[in-house]
DNA sequence: CTACCAGTCCTTTTT
DNA sequence: GGACTGGTAG
């Protein structure tokens, strides 16, 4: 109990971090301090032998947060991550199907769909059976297919009431035929399928659930149906499953989060152990009891309130604007004299409830000179001209993929229209075969343009089948005419740059991730080729969101996009009756919920000065909209607050807070591991120089002689483990 | 076959 | 306001 794990821990986090091999269910309020508790138990269940690190199972919704699991798991013990099963729910769910490929009835490199892939794989499907797109929307199909999925229901288990659903269930099964057909699976079917395979093979259901005693859950409010079913199927007798979640913070019952999961697990597993996590460790009391007042009017809730040591901190300012301009620009003049005054800009948060809200602040923002990044978009892997290099390479890889056919046959250009493509489905639907080897029986100018085509991913294919991943890329990238063609179109430079960066990736892939030891799946099996596993990684990891990471710059987002983050400052803007909360969202009681909720999670990010901002007028789809001050103001309690008029507002008051002299202290994890603090002339915090991803520091160290290892944030990278013996760095 | 223009529809999003 | 789709002209 005593291990110099807990020490710095307060007795509830201890307690929760070091319960007996029971379920548990930890409520852990915003800030505090959940995934140090998560990280902290299994750290503590490993070194007092509970478990080996091949017991452990631990699941996250996000790859930063499992990265930031692993991490901090080896700054406390020296322990094999890789050993453990700690990942997002999707990840692991692939590694589990590629170890069983065979049972799940796929092949062995099958590929997945994202969400764009998935939506024109329907597309295509409604294209072929004539269906009426006004009737049935593919983006429709697309989402109904999902949800049924997370649902844990195939076509024959969906209740059918009238013709309209008969009909979707009919195309949700002519959905499967030809992702199966093709040999790739979408999002869901990764956790449906592993789900179904655990539930039909006794003897491999009972060979995990005796090898998984301890199953560590983050974010359990925000899990679905299907993903409890399969945490239930890896539990068995033996083993114990930790749960943590926030009901509070619940804000994705749209995308088929079930807060009842929590309340379910509770009964289904008899959970006799119940922590609640109530110390906040990072807003001052102002905010936090305008937190706790405002969620307390949400009657649905497990209970909680958060409390801190913190004093009562700055009040909470409200400024109310005649237009969304004036708001934006008040926001502006804000946050400069909070620099001023010391604040880096990277610890103010702009939030908003939709995304169109981003636009007026980052002209304001933009017009002021004030850095600013914006999160959310398109993702690295999710980019266009990203998206058409992954389509060759697909192909290359499994030419039954029609999805990835259909994209790059005409791209770019080459002469193949319609028409073409009408004759070559037409053919393939006939010889049921796919559309790559329908070519053959297509003739005419039809067959030789696409016959040329085909042709060409048949040489690329031998081209590169002794190159590595990198050159094998290149190669692609030349020969396809991509490079070509985004070198000759007018805006085409970021596109090329972002191709030289797809070569940059895949070349940190194989040689500093050993190309995702994760993502191999057995012992058993073969090895998936470089490719194969680099284009897994690509489905699974999209990439970072934002632009321009490492400036220091004012940081925007949606408030769904900020869970999880905080910041000094934090403004949350548009604070008006139909945006925030949402008009969708208005006219049921849940929908209201959810958005409190969501005004929950945007208060809680804020550790030392929070603003609330609404606008008189707001031009909303190209008209000018009058608001009404959200209801959460009436929620709000009053003597937390201090409403600031247009009139006095920033010329008349400056910023009270010494923000250089309040530095946060960043607490040191415990750590058992030997100080590896000089390795090859490196040492912790030192500033670095790669030849490929410029300047970073260095966070830690591991290994000696060749095997040493260390891990860096760059500065435009992100964080990275390099080995000394092959990464070229200098220490600048 | 491609390129351009008009009409429509607007939450939130990770994998 | 703007992204995306569908139709039509070249």
């Amino acid at each position: 109990m005593s291990s110099p794990l807990v020490q710095s821990l307060n007795p509830e986090q201890a307690r929760a971090a070091t319960l007996p091999n029971e379920h548990a269910l930890i409520l852990a309020g915003a800030g505090s301090g959940k995934t140090r508790v998560l990280t902290t138990r299994i750290a503590w269940l490993l070194q007092q032998g509970h478990v080996g690190a091949g017991g452990i199972l631990a699941v996250t919704f996000t790859n930063k947060a499992a990265k930031e699991m692993k991490l901090r798991l080896t700054s406390m013990l020296p322990v094999n991550v890789n050993a453990m099963w700690i990942g997002t729910f999707h990840g692991l769910c692939n590694r589990f199907l590629r170890a069983h490929y065979k049972l799940a009835g796929l092949p062995q490199t099958f590929q997945i769909l994202d969400t764009q892939d998935q939506l024109s794989a329907v597309k295509r499907l409604c294209k072929q059976f004539n269906i009426d797109d006004e009737q049935y929307p593919p983006k429709q199909l697309s989402w109904f297919i999902s949800n049924c999925k997370d649902d844990a229901k195939r076509p024959k288990d969906v209740e059918a009431n009238d013709s309209a659903t008969r009909k979707k269930i009919e195309l949700y099964q002519l959905y499967e035929e030809q992702c199966q057909r093709e040999g790739v699976v979408d999002f869901a079917e990764l956790m449906l399928r592993s789900y179904e395979i655990l539930r039909d093979f006794d003897e491999l259901r009972t060979h995990y659930q005796r090898r998984f005693q301890h199953i560590l859950v983050d974010e359990f409010q925000d899990t679905n149906k299907l993903q409890y079913a399969w945490l239930k199927m890896f539990s068995g007798v033996g083993s114990s499953m930790f749960a943590v979640g926030d009901d509070d913070q619940s804000i994705y019952a749209f995308r088929g989060a079930r807060v009842g999961n929590m309340a379910d697990f509770v009964r289904d597993f008899s959970v006799q152990h119940q922590i609640k996590l109530e110390q906040n460790y990072r807003s001052y009391s102002n905010i936090l009891d305008s937190a706790n007042e405002l969620i307390s009017h949400n009657q649905r809730r497990l209970g909680k309130n958060l409390r801190t040591d913190q004093g009562a901190g700055e009040p909470v300012r409200v400024f109310e604007a005649t237009g969304d301009l004036a708001e934006a620009k008040w926001m502006v003049d804000e946050a400069r004299q909070l620099h001023r005054g010391g604040l880096d800009l990277k610890e103010i948060a702009v939030l908003y409830r939709s995304n169109a809200q981003s636009r007026v602040i980052e002209t304001a923002l933009f017009n002021a000179g004030v850095p600013y990044r914006v999160y959310g978009g398109l993702r690295f892997f999710e980019r266009a001209e990203i998206k058409h290099a992954l389509a060759y390479l697909r192909l290359m890889e499994n030419p039954l993929d029609d999805t990835s056919f259909m994209r790059v046959v005409n791209f770019p250009p080459r002469g193949i229209g319609a028409r073409s493509i009408e004759q070559l489905q037409d053919a393939a639907k006939a010889a049921g075969v796919s559309l790559y080897s329908a070519v053959q029986h297509i003739t005419g100018k039809a067959g030789t343009n696409i016959g040329g085509f085909v042709a060409k991913i048949d040489v690329l294919r031998e081209q590169t089948v002794s190159l590595t991943l990198s050159e094998t890329i290149k190669l692609v990238l030349e020969h396809s005419g991509l490079l070509e063609h985004y070198r000759t179109e007018r805006e085409g430079a970021d596109r090329v740059e972002n191709l030289e960066e797809l070569v940059s990736a895949a070349e940190s892939f194989v040689t500093i991730e050993g190309f995702g030891k994760e993502e191999q799946a057995g012992s058993d099996d073969e090895v998936m080729s470089p490719l194969a596993a680099f284009l897994t990684h690509a489905a699974l990891e999209a990439g970072d969101n934002m632009a321009d990471a490492g400036q220091d710059a004012v940081q925007m987002m949606t408030v769904h996009a900020s869970k999880g983050l905080e910041f000094d400052a934090v403004f949350i803007t548009g604070l008006e009756e139909g945006l925030f909360p949402h008009e969708n969202s208005q006219s049921d009681a849940d929908g209201l919920e959810e958005e409190r909720r969501l005004m929950y999670v945007a208060i809680t990010r804020a550790r030392k000065r929070l603003y609330l901002t609404y606008s008189q007028t707001r031009l909303l789809h190209g008209q000018t909209r009058y608001g009404i001050k959200s209801r959460f103001f009436d929620e709000l309690p009053e003597a937390c607050l201090r409403w600031i008029t247009p009139k006095n507002s920033a010329s008349t008051y400056k910023p009270q807070w010494d923000w250089a002299a309040s530095k946060k202290v960043v607490e040191a994890a415990p750590s058992l591991a030997p100080k590896a603090s000089d390795v090859q002339g490196l040492a912790k915090g030192m500033q670095v120089f790669h030849t490929k991803f410029g300047e970073g520091k260095v966070l830690s160290l591991e290994g000696a002689g060749l095997d040493a290892r260390a891990q860096i944030n760059f500065n435009r990278h992100g964080t990275k483990w390099l080995a000394l013996s092959v990464a070229k760095l200098t220490v600048i």
